[in-house]
DNA sequence: TCTCTTATATTCGTACCCGAATATACGAGC
DNA sequence: GCTCGTATATTCGGGTACGAATATAAGAGA
């Protein structure tokens, strides 16, 4: 089998699922889709979509059943699942589950750079951060507790819910802690951070600040291509 | 000043904040960056970062000091920094610090679809990928405290490493919970789920797995555009 | 000194993403 | 029964991302 070039994205993935229940047209997939609130943990655009099919016909891992044309509405295309469609959703779900995947969230990147804002500004910016943070992590327990407690939803489908509260909340216990710790002061080297700033310092070359050899396998995950399976 | 259309990327952030040291060609900002270890937190590819350049001399973020041609070597055309720039940079990075923006892990988009494997196989996973995150954590943690207590680096540089590292422990402790309760079957509605996976149980039109309308903001953050400045 | 490998520096073409436009149907109100 | 807003359903085009190709230089052996 020659190796595909792009790994199923997760927009490809869903529709595989949904199409498991049955055939069904793009557009319907990505109603139900929404209904059933897939779309908080998967993009999903109807600019993408199609292409999405599209490649997943090319693959072979849906098929045309037929186009249906109801009254004069615009013509519509329903798929259906092939078992070769059903054989790529599993292996990827496996692949996704197992393998811990380095991605790069924006904060990340933001905490890369912030040195060029001064600590005090970053101090503040934090506790503002922490204020959203808790608004959604509240808010997201009240609704999940009423979902299982209240509608009797079963935890199986809130696994994506209760995971995103999980790092939600991880997020803000670490904003907090370093939040205090500028304020309070317990932060080491806040002095050199403002003196850089000020003076617009470049520290000599770049000494100080450099990362070469232990700092390259800080963070896991692979990084690039995964593995075929 | 006519909105933006896109807002400016973490890739073209570490170009400006690069460029705030001094002029530089863009290859000269990739070393730059790789060599600092920003690499481990923003996406570089040599592909787009040409892109990213020539983007932000159009919205005159950037402009070119001159092309220097040094022996016989590709032409090279050095950047610098302008004071819209420099505004630019500091206004978007309090925007990425101050506001949670909602992403979309692999992992979770997993975990919505994951109701198409059988449970037991989930927990097998589910174990797996633990036994990935720890090995992960482990090495984080010890290249850490080596490089703030042995190499004496300022924990300002390590911000995105301390996160990182804080997030996946997060993970790696829920990971640990569901699995374990999947495997001494404390986790509820197991029976169902391995039910519903074995008949390819189609629940009579949705019912029962839909989340309508107390689940739709069960995600907080800005789905979205974010605000401009 | 020849050539082989590695590092320097950028361009190109294609594949993909996705906002916006398109086009029809349907129900509600006047 | 007409029209206006909303839901249905898909296509299109411009823009961005990025792998791979290109081209030169420098250093390391033989």
């Amino acid at each position: 089998m020659p190796a595909r070039r792009t790994n199923t994205s997760p927009l490809a993935l869903a529709v595989l699922s949904t199409l498991m229940d049955r055939p069904m047209h793009p557009y319907e997939i990505a109603q139900l889709l929404k209904h059933r609130g897939k779309d908080q943990s998967i993009k999903i655009r109807y600019g993408s979509l199609y292409t999405v099919v599209q490649n997943l016909e090319d693959r072979g891992l849906v098929e045309a059943e037929g186009t249906a044309r109801e009254g004069r509405r615009p013509e519509r295309t329903v798929y259906r699942i092939t078992d070769a469609g059903r054989a790529e959703l599993v292996g990827r779900l496996r692949e996704l589950v197992r393998e811990p995947v380095k991605e790069y969230p924006l904060f990340e990147a933001a905490l890369t750079l912030v040195v060029a804002l001064p600590p005090e500004e970053v101090a503040d910016l934090l506790v503002q951060r922490l204020r959203a943070l808790d608004k959604e992590t509240t808010t997201a327990r009240a609704m999940l507790s009423d979902l299982v407690d209240g509608q009797g939803m079963p935890r199986l489908f809130l696994l994506e819910a209760e995971y995103a509260l999980a790092m939600k909340e991880a997020e803000a216990g670490w904003v907090r802690t370093l939040a205090a710790g500028l304020a309070d002061g317990s932060f080491d080297g806040v002095d050199d951070w403002r003196a850089r700033h000020r003076t617009r310092e470049v520290p000599d070359g770049t000494r100080g600040t450099e990362r070469s050899k232990a700092g390259r396998a800080l963070f896991g995950g692979e990084t690039g291509s995964e593995a075929a399976d």
